[in-house]
RNA sequence: GUGGGUGUGCCGGAGUGGUCAAACGGGACGGACUCAAGAUCCGUUAGCUUAUGCUUUCCUAGGUUCGAAUCCUAGCAUCCACACCA
């Protein structure tokens, strides 16, 4: 017998595929397509793991299957190669990470090619490549044209170990997912996001529709999050430190300009002990805006100050606050002015309003009178629209050149609105105090003097608890000194810091509701803080009239004012009704989803493709210019190594042609793999990110496979991509994938998770080289369902080996001759078989059909060489080298890997059954009938009720005869059929519907 | 806490109302071959028994049904994900 010499099989025909580049493909509009993917790699220095052989074998079966089925099938690979760990390395090992990413790559090609993948290798995608990344540049660009990249200040997970910005996503148990044992702490920072927000809705509608996992969907549901609810408006008192007023003036006859009700205000606010200053600015025509600036920075302001600033004054304000970014509480503009008639314009009006202004104010106020200046009121336009607040009108006061300004006084003591969310606006009369988070970033301005040790001292707890302790930490808080006023009733509440609000869901501050809300009233009990029960708990035990635990069900509303007696859930929509009216509440959504920040103070990962100019601020990188090549030269250690090449940093700005500095963030490598998908199917193009009509011919791909881990991160971000590309119009579908699949979890020997240090780790190669490829890929997909977790065994492999020589073994002693019916028959409904579980992802089944079939086909004497082949067919996208062999053995000169998946022949099942169906369905009747006449039960007729197709062979006659009873025979469709009891839609082929009567 | 899953013989794991004492693989045991081991092949693997029937089994307890591993209800166990989202 010919020895099972499998490597050498296996390099014959690996070199085959390559040389004669059987898998690569192109379009083709007249063949159908299928695309199946795999998630790309990162390229580690360790190389390939079980689970890449796995995840890659799950989808070359379906590619090969596919293949054989005459579709024209892509099956690329690609290299998810910018990130950490190649930083790392060259941190650890002195490399570069430019150098360490190539050697791996090259080192993963060589072991992928070993498992006789059917990849296109022309194909291959490179992440770090700059071809690749020029064009996540060239997307990035566009997203700032949409307005969906922005800068913001923002609260960030700092990791202290990778010295940079983690993802939510990427943040375990408040630990780094890279580095286990670091805690991530909280840090401002001005970071680059996209607007996920904008897409929200969408990402989650669309779900609905999707043929993805369950689990999955459910998982992207919870993450995206939306709740509605009700945003309601707590005025707070906070202090203000100092009124300041500018006044307006602009000709020579208004030198007195500072009368009117100026004099009037200052006494008022002295009154009630208001600090507040009046300056005297120039008002002669030709004062530039620098020579009032002069006198203005004399005046300290802090962000408790209120500015106020009247017709030429307040475009001085707005400007001021443009330039210095100064945060201050409150703005208010009375007839601001913004077009200047005279042509003082040039010294004083000529600057765009800035709308950062707005992130700087607390609130801004504009009072505007009908039968002002025509010039005035489309000043109060344009300032109104770059800086949202308020418009008051006042009508019949002209340009406020009045005596006495009341409405003006009061805005001036009105305390802020700050707006908390809540899904339950029905509990709001119950509502005994507020909780801001302790990251809120005006918490500092509610905190008054008196309190700040305190709350300072929480804050020092805080930072000094890791995250994964504050999940299980105990509600805890501090008291502000502020208080809030409840809109519905004015009562005025306490404002807690507490540490269980969530700084960026909502508005970072809450209501309590201690007696509906089991966190409020842990928190309540703590501090002694009142608990008011607004709905009424029935069924719910009381202590002494009072809770023993938050009452959270349902309820009819109570101690609530005009909102006494009606059941909370209609008090829900009510009581937001009438805060609308009252102009304190409306309705919310809000999302747990956040913009998406993908700022990395990274070296190897995409440079940001923009520049800060001194003069002209952040400039984007103009696309001729694109890409924006990382350097080589840099060098590493710690934080990020792009500040220290000052070579590639310093440049000319591209609008001004003055000094400006590269944007040294890059872009997460979640940006890298959001699209590459749609790269594949132009790889090679340097004109443009894809061709549209390449890209329309292949994608969406047909189906997407990997790991559960990325439910979340990577197929979010990567629907996000697909859907603001189709909105420029590139592509013309809305998801990435038409279907997904997760391959399960490999454990090693024993079920604990391979790891170097448990030393369990078992190597694709190795394995390879010890059994071979077929018999890994075989045993891979054999061992459990691909989608759920097993364990590695190495008996397990053997036993895969075991078939594939059984089968080698019988193909060499066995001569083609005639096939036995029963044999054809049982190929045949294999073929069927094997079809619709390989689409499935059943393949475990298909290799335990696989081993009752060579079972069959090796008792045989003789096989037919048509079986022989089919068999060779049904096992080759499991096992291509060896049918592949075989193959050839028997004779042909082509590729079994190309050849045609075997035909299944309708009529041959049917046939078989209906020869025996008369005497299988009196074995099946009989005995039930007997147990029932056995237990005394008396049956004169009996009614059988069977499939349509079934009829036709049915023999009434030897029923009646072999049952001994009058026998009735109906089509399950029969409408006219009698079937008091319903039994005729329980038949199944071969198992008739039964009524004994 | 929320959402999702799972619970089958020594083990992994099929099985969605009758053909189920339950596929397939592994293990174990017995046999053939061999000086022997390995490989290969055959058989056994709930119990009583050796008939072809009975008894007890598919987490537990109920229920529906002529009939349940499969459907329903409750409970228990276990795994995963998210986790103080207002």
């Amino acid at each position: 017998m010919a020895e099972f010499n499998f490597s050498k099989i296996e390099k014959k025909w690996q070199k085959r595929w390559n040389d004669e580049e059987t898998f690569y493909v192109s379009e083709d509009p007249k063949k159908k397509k299928f695309y199946s993917l795999e998630m790309f790699p990162y390229p580690s220095g360790s190389g390939l793991h079980m689970g890449h052989a796995l995840n890659y074998t799950i989808g070359d079966i379906i590619a090969r299957y596919k293949i054989m089925q005459g579709y024209n099938v892509l099956h690329p690979i690609g290299f998810d190669a910018l990130g950490l760990p190649a930083e790392n390395a060259a941190i650890k090992e002195g490399t570069h990470p430019q150098d360490y990413t190539k050697n791996s790559i090259k080192n993963f090609v060589i072991q992928q090619k070993r498992l006789g993948l059917t990849y296109d290798w022309g194909r291959v995608v490179d992440t770090s490549n700059p071809d690749y990344y020029r064009w996540d540049q060239w997307i990035f660009l566009k997203m700032l044209e949409s307005g969906l990249a922005y800068q913001k200040e923002s609260l960030v997970n700092w990791c202290p170990e990778c010295k940079t910005v983690l993802a939510n996503e990427q943040v375990v148990d408040g630990k780094c997912w890279r580095h286990e044992k670091t805690s991530v702490e909280s840090k401002y920072l001005k970071q680059w996001f996209f607007k996920l927000t904008n897409y929200a809705d969408e990402l989650l509608d669309n779900l609905d529709n999707m043929n993805w996992p369950e689990t999955t969907k459910s998982m992207q549901k919870h993450w995206i999050g939306k709740s509605y609810g009700t945003e309601i408006d707590f005025e707070v008192e906070t202090q203000t430190s100092k009124v300041v007023v500018v006044h307006g003036g602009n000709a020579e006859k208004d030198k007195d300009y500072n009368k009117h009700w100026m004099p009037w205000l200052k006494s008022e606010l002295a009154k009630k002990n208001i600090d507040s200053k009046f300056p005297q600015m120039p008002v002669d025509s030709k004062a530039t805006y620098e020579e009032w600036r002069k006198i203005f920075d004399k005046i300290k302001i802090d962000k408790n100050s209120i500015l106020v600033g009247h017709s030429r004054g307040a475009a001085f304000l707005v400007r001021w606050l443009g330039e210095t970014k100064t945060k201050i509480k409150k703005l208010i503009l009375v007839a601001p002015c913004k077009f200047a008639r005279v042509d003082y314009k040039k010294t004083f009006y000529d600057f765009d309003i800035n709308s950062l202004v707005k992130d700087s104010v607390g609130e801004v106020i504009i009072f505007s009178s009908d039968n002002d200046e025509n010039y005035i009121l489309k000043s109060v336009e344009e300032y109104h629209n770059t800086l949202g607040g308020k418009v008051l009108e006042l009508n019949g006061r002209g340009h406020f050149l009045i005596d006495k300004f009341p409405e003006l006084l009061s805005e001036i003591l009105a305390g802020e609105k700050w707006p908390v969310f809540t899904t339950r606006p029905d509990t709001i009369y119950g509502v005994t105090f507020v909780v801001i988070s302790p990251y809120h970033r005006e918490l500092k301005r509610l905190v008054t003097s008196d309190h700040k040790k305190e709350v300072e001292g929480f804050l020092k707890k805080l930072k000094s608890i890791s995250e994964k302790d504050l999940a299980d930490l105990e509600k805890e808080g501090a008291f502000t000194g502020s208080y809030a006023i409840n809109p519905v009733n004015g009562e005025k509440v306490p404002i807690y810091m507490g540490n269980f609000v969530i700084a960026d869901y909502g508005s970072g501050m809450v209501m309590a509701v201690p007696a509906h809300d089991k966190r409020d009233y842990e928190f309540a009990k703590k501090y002694g803080i009142p608990i008011k029960i607004v709905i009424d708990p029935v069924d719910f035990e009381l202590n002494d009239g009072n809770l023993t635990e938050a009452y959270t069900g349902e309820g009819t509303l109570i101690n609530s004012g005009r909102f006494n007696g009606i059941e909370n859930e209609k008090a829900k929509e009510e009581i937001t009704n009438f805060l609308k009216e009252q102009g304190s509440g409306k309705k919310s959504v809000q999302f747990r989803l956040k913009d998406w920040g993908i700022s990395r103070q990274r070296y190897w990962g995409t440079p940001i493709p923009v520049v800060h100019c001194e003069r002209c601020g952040v400039v984007p990188v103009s696309y001729e210019d694109l890409p924006v090549k990382l350097p080589k030269n840099v060098s590493f250690g710690e934080g990020n190594p792009l500040l220290t090449n000052d070579k590639w940093i310093n440049v000319k700005c591209p609008k001004c042609d003055g000094k400006a500095k590269r944007e040294t963030d890059t872009m997460d490598t979640f940006v890298n793999s959001s699209w590459y998908f749609l790269r594949y199917t132009d790889p090679h193009n340097n004109k443009e990110i894809f061709d549209k009509e390449k890209a329309s011919y292949w994608c969406p791909p047909d189906i997407y496979i990997g790991g559960a881990e990325h439910a979340c991160m990577h197929l979010i971000y990567s629907r996000y991509y697909v859907k603001f590309l189709r909105d420029l119009g590139l592509i013309r579908f809305d998801e990435p994938a038409v279907r997904l699949f997760h391959q399960g979890m490999l454990h090693g020997e024993g079920g604990d998770k391979m790891s170097k240090s448990k030393g369990n780790v078992v190597n694709p190669l190795d394995t390879i080289s010890k059994y071979g490829a077929d018999s890994l890929r075989l045993f891979l997909v054999s061992v459990a369902s691909p989608d759920k977790d097993f364990d590695w065994s190495e008996k397990g492999i053997q036993g895969s080996f075991r078939l594939i020589k059984r089968i080698y073994d019988f193909f060499v002693k066995t001569k083609p001759g005639r096939t036995s019916k029963e044999l054809e028959l049982k190929m045949n409904n294999s073929i069927k078989y094997f079809g619709e579980r390989i689409e499935n992802f059943d393949y475990r089944k298909v290799t335990i059909a696989l081993r009752e079939l060579f079972e069959e086909l090796s008792k045989e004497k003789e096989v037919g060489k048509k079986v022989l082949e089919d068999f060779l067919k049904l096992l080759s996208p499991f096992c291509p080298h060896i049918a592949e062999e075989l193959w050839e053995k028997l004779g042909n000169s082509s590729f079994i890997s190309t050849s045609k998946w075997p035909e299944f022949k309708e009529g041959e099942l049917n046939q078989k059954a209906g020869v025996n169906l008369n005497s299988q369905v009196i074995n099946y009747v009989l005995p039930i009938m007997r147990k029932l006449e056995g237990r005394g039960d008396k049956v004169s007729k009996v009614h059988l009720y069977f499939l349509p197709f079934e009829i036709g062979d049915l023999d009434k006659k030897r029923f009646e005869k072999e049952l001994g009873k009058e026998v009735f025979i109906y089509s399950v469709q029969d409408n006219n059929k009698y079937d008091p009891q319903g039994r005729a839609k329980k038949a199944k082929p071969g198992m008739p519907g039964i009524w004994f009567e």
